[in-house]
DNA sequence: GCCGAAATTGTGAACGCAAACATGCGTGCG
DNA sequence: CGCACGCATGTTTGCGTTCACAATTTCGGC
């Protein structure tokens, strides 16, 4: 297995076919597996390629072929936790089946520049397309695109996208607040998600209907942005009414802003306030006190978008939207307890 | 603006040329600002790209010119905050100049994996490529690739690396250490990153000089894996220990799990031991009590990468290797006090 | 031992674009 | 007035691959 050390170019199918003493054609079936070689020629075939160090080049392949073995995947340049694992997940996934990704950051999911990024992506003839698009306004962007490439979407419209893949969120939200009535505890409050945000929406719901069920009183909905700076905010609020004995709260971050909170206000978590947050980041296991979370399961999500977008790479984009709805698991720490 | 709807395959140079009334080559020349071309013709060929929705086939111009408008990064497939921060700031720099990323994550920095992804990349005939290589196990799978690839390696080696963008860690670490002395403590300890990281061998280098050259006692050197569970196990220790006044962390995560501990052996942050972490996560604000910490800029980091590459994409891959250094900044929060 | 089908290999084209080379035209300068 | 040079544009070639089709070989059955 010697290193191509030639100055120039680097060697081509012509330069394999010559030295095995085939065509290059044969060459391009031994790469693609075709059935009619002899073992023979394949193996020549093989130790011309091993000994010259060749490498197809991908580039003429997608030329001729339109299309490559790259996936573009448009996600929000963010830092939230959610989106950017599910990001990593699914580029271990795709590498795995020899796919490569393209990410096309955008800085907000406006349909303009979701537009834009699936436009670049199209122009590197990608050969599917995912799109991390929580929000409302992304719909459209995808109303538009040529209908023959592949796409599915994660986190997107349940109304509209036809291939979704979807964590529970409103199974997850039932969890935590049903795990806090349980507890004891007469209402369970709310700090959301940006509304916008289908992935809110969803928690939101799954909050109100078990509320609801239960038989018991909403209170009012208090409104975050993700971050833990909009946790405290409305910490500040919660913490000044003595009646609020357990809080659900969008994500770990909010809760952590939360916790904070609370503290300064001399409010006990879980003596005198129970919470449960949403996402189980990492440190969640070591805020003070640990947070009881609910889990989604992103490499799960990873791996049904990758199993969706296969399925219409191989067979043409697939009629009806297939779904697939990963569900959440709720993890139990300490930062739950009866009321006072 | 009207969108192509005709059938088969989208337009072509040579759909272009015909509706202007040129040669393709024109079309080629305009999209490519030639200088030798006239205004009139210029407009011309533009309309006529409005008009039928043209956009130039990147897999054909990749064949002919040998490169593409695709940079490569390699990095690690974690939620690690700094290399994460880094990977999105510099997508997004990225795009903004007209370059598309191409990520190529790796599960681990071993060289095995390095040289695959990096190989990965080369077929894919990226302009460029940008390694963020923290460890020191990453080296050797770099030296032997082609030289006239373009390469930025982010904290790499500095032994090794010709050309090279890190965060200043031994500044950083300094200045948190020098913050924490002049408070009035006797000596600061200091739970580190793995020691293979470069990141975590720069922090431990400032801090063990800053000590050094205050001529105080060194403490043993307590080593975390930049997890909160790490910091959380090491803090588990210290707040046994009743002369361990303050803390340097090697980043904020281990601070978080080295809060909790503290919190639980009831030891008071900032009254009993103060702390200082690295890298300003968005929560540290939020931590209990807010973290003081050291800053990196990645966003800067990200835009002297970018610089660098381009210069060698523009250029062949410069001579002597560049170096850039970033230099952290200091953020003051609550968690440093004097001592008791 | 001959025919046809199947298996194996080869030939030519095409993919969409940029580079090299070729052409035609005008303009300045001697 | 003619020549050379610069500008604007056109023509040709080839990048490395796959595809459609042709050519050759192999093989089984009668």
């Amino acid at each position: 297995m010697s290193v191509n050390v030639k100055r120039g170019r680097p060697p081509g199918m012509m330069d394999v076919a010559r030295l095995a003493g085939v065509s290059h054609q044969t060459v391009s079936r031994v790469l693609n597996e075709h059935k009619n070689v002899s073992e023979q020629t394949r193996l020549k075939v093989r130790a011309a390629i091993a000994e010259l160090g060749y490498r197809p080049d991908r580039a003429a392949r997608a030329l001729v072929t339109g299309t490559s073995k790259v996936i573009g995947v448009v996600a929000q340049n963010s830092s939230l936790y959610g989106p950017a694992s599910m990001l990593t997940a699914f580029e271990e996934a795709a590498q795995a089946t020899g796919f490569a990704v393209n990410v096309g950051s955008v800085r907000s999911l406006d349909e303009r520049s979701i537009t834009e990024a699936v436009e670049r992506h199209l122009d590197q003839r990608v050969a599917g397309l995912v799109v991390i698009a929580p929000v409302a306004s992304a719909g459209p962007a995808l109303e538009h695109l040529p209908a023959d490439v592949p796409l599915v979407t994660i986190d997107g419209d349940p109304e509209r996208s036809s291939t979704l893949v979807t964590v529970d969120q409103v199974a997850g939200a039932r969890a935590a607040t049903q795990r806090l009535l349980d507890a004891g505890h007469r209402t369970v409050w709310h700090i959301s998600g940006p509304s916008d945000w289908f992935d809110a929406a969803g928690r939101v719901r799954g909050w109100e209907d078990t509320l609801t069920e239960a038989g018991v009183e909403i209170p009012p909905l208090l409104t975050g942005d993700w971050s833990a700076a909009s946790g405290y905010r409305n910490g500040q609020l919660l913490a000044r009414l003595p009646d609020v004995t357990a809080v659900f709260t969008a994500n770990d971050h909010i809760a952590l802003g939360l916790l904070r909170a609370l503290n300064e206000h001399g409010r006990r978590v879980p003596g005198d306030v129970s919470i449960i947050g949403f996402d189980d980041v990492p440190e969640a296991a070591y805020f003070t006190p640990p947070l009881t979370t609910v889990r989604p399961d992103f490499a799960a999500v990873a791996m049904a978008t990758l199993d969706l977008l296969m399925a219409q790479v191989e067979s043409g984009p697939a009629g009806v939207g297939a779904r697939r709805t990963i569900a959440p698991e709720l993890i139990e720490r300490d930062s739950v307890a009866g009321p006072a």
